[in-house]
DNA sequence: TTAGGGTTAG
């Protein structure tokens, strides 16, 4: 009796567009956008096809991943293929601002306006709103929403400017338009940045009494404050707080602690806390490192730091030009200078062999 | 019934 063949994946259903947007909008929402783009490469565009939502999203990963020459010329397949391109010109928008190309950011803005068949809403509104005002939205009718006055309250906080961040709250409120954990982070952020961590820690509080869970980023930036403040064991409170909520642990919240130890001299703890990222599968980047080495640069540690020099590379972690400023200027600072130097000429050969 | 805008380090 013949045993009935297994289907090849290629035989399968192939899914509908739909699906496809729905898995790599999510993939985008990850913020790994190299990976919407290979996923894209990959599923071969003339079996599955492709619409509008499709081409967005990849032109948007596009934007994020600093490359508008590629953004652009999937515009044009919008063009070629005779669809409205609506929304993208905002994902376009956003691309030149991350860029920080404004003239081409407010010349597409106008284009749309003129184009008369996309208009600007809420988002391109949302977009703009760091560069413009709200006025303009006002007048045309169109109403800001949490992610308009998070964008304007994160501005105001950025120029100091406390009281307007406060009157963008109230206004906020009294339009029933609700703060979310985005907007209490801004506040919370810039809080812990003035050095006012007790303050920053009620309004954590006033957001748990209000039903909202702080996240990644609130708790990260707490720590940062106490850190800051020299704290440090306010600081590890909060990173076993998170921890004991379940709250997902990332780069971000080690590299605010291991600075924080590694700037008040705690070298063992941030050492350990290096271990511990490591362990947990988080990959500590350049700027974790140089920490580090200039944390034992500074209490005098060289061979220390010569060691954690030579771990990072074995990691497949390249020294970057601030590592070699950091070492350089402790063994100045250092009688070893002379017989140290000889050891970095030998890592910048390395270095020019590896990049060679 | 899928797409675009807001927060954290160095």
């Amino acid at each position: 009796m013949r045993t009935p063949k297994r289907k090849n994946a290629s035989m399968r259903p192939l899914p509908s567009v739909v699906r496809f947007n729905k898995i790599l909008g999510q993939v985008a929402k990850l913020k790994h956008y190299s990976a919407v783009i290979s996923f894209y490469n990959q599923m071969g565009v003339s079996r599955i096809g492709h619409d509008v939502c499709t081409l967005t999203i990849l032109i948007n990963s596009y934007c994020h991943l600093n490359q508008m020459g590629f953004s652009l010329s999937v515009l044009g397949k919008f063009f070629k293929l005779g669809l409205e391109p609506m929304s993208t010109f905002t994902t376009l928008i956003n691309g030149f601002l991350l860029e920080n190309r404004v003239v081409q950011a407010a010349e597409l803005f106008n284009k749309m306006i003129n184009a008369g068949n996309c208009q600007p809403d809420a988002v391109t509104y949302g977009t703009l709103v760091k560069g413009f005002c709200m006025k303009e939205m006002m007048s045309k009718g169109i109403a800001p929403d949490v992610i308009t006055y998070t964008s304007l309250i994160h501005g105001v906080c950025k120029l100091g400017e406390w009281k307007e961040a406060k009157r963008f709250l109230n206004e906020m409120v009294s339009k029933s338009i609700f703060p979310d954990v985005r907007t209490y982070n801004v506040l919370v952020d810039t809080l812990c940045k003035e050095g006012m961590v007790l303050e920053a820690d009620g309004v954590v509080e006033m957001m748990i009494q209000r039903g909202i869970e702080p996240d990644t980023v609130t708790y990260s930036s707490l720590m940062d404050g106490y850190c800051l403040r020299g704290e440090m064991s306010k600081a590890r409170k909060v990173f076993k707080l998170m921890l004991s909520k379940g709250s997902m642990v990332d780069v971000i919240c080690y590299s605010a602690l291991i600075n924080g130890y590694c700037k008040h001299k705690m070298m063992d703890e941030a050492m350990m806390l290096l271990r511990e990222m490591t362990c947990k599968g988080l990959i500590p980047n350049i700027a974790i490192y140089n920490t580090l080495v200039d944390g034992y640069c500074k209490v005098g540690k060289l061979g220390d730091a010569q060691q954690l020099f030579s771990e990072m590379q074995a990691c497949g972690q390249l020294p970057d030009v601030q590592t070699y400023a950091i070492y350089w200027m402790a063994c100045v600072k250092t009688d070893k200078f002379l017989q140290q130097s000889n050891c970095l000429k030998r890592w910048k050969a390395r270095r020019w062999m590896q990049i060679l």
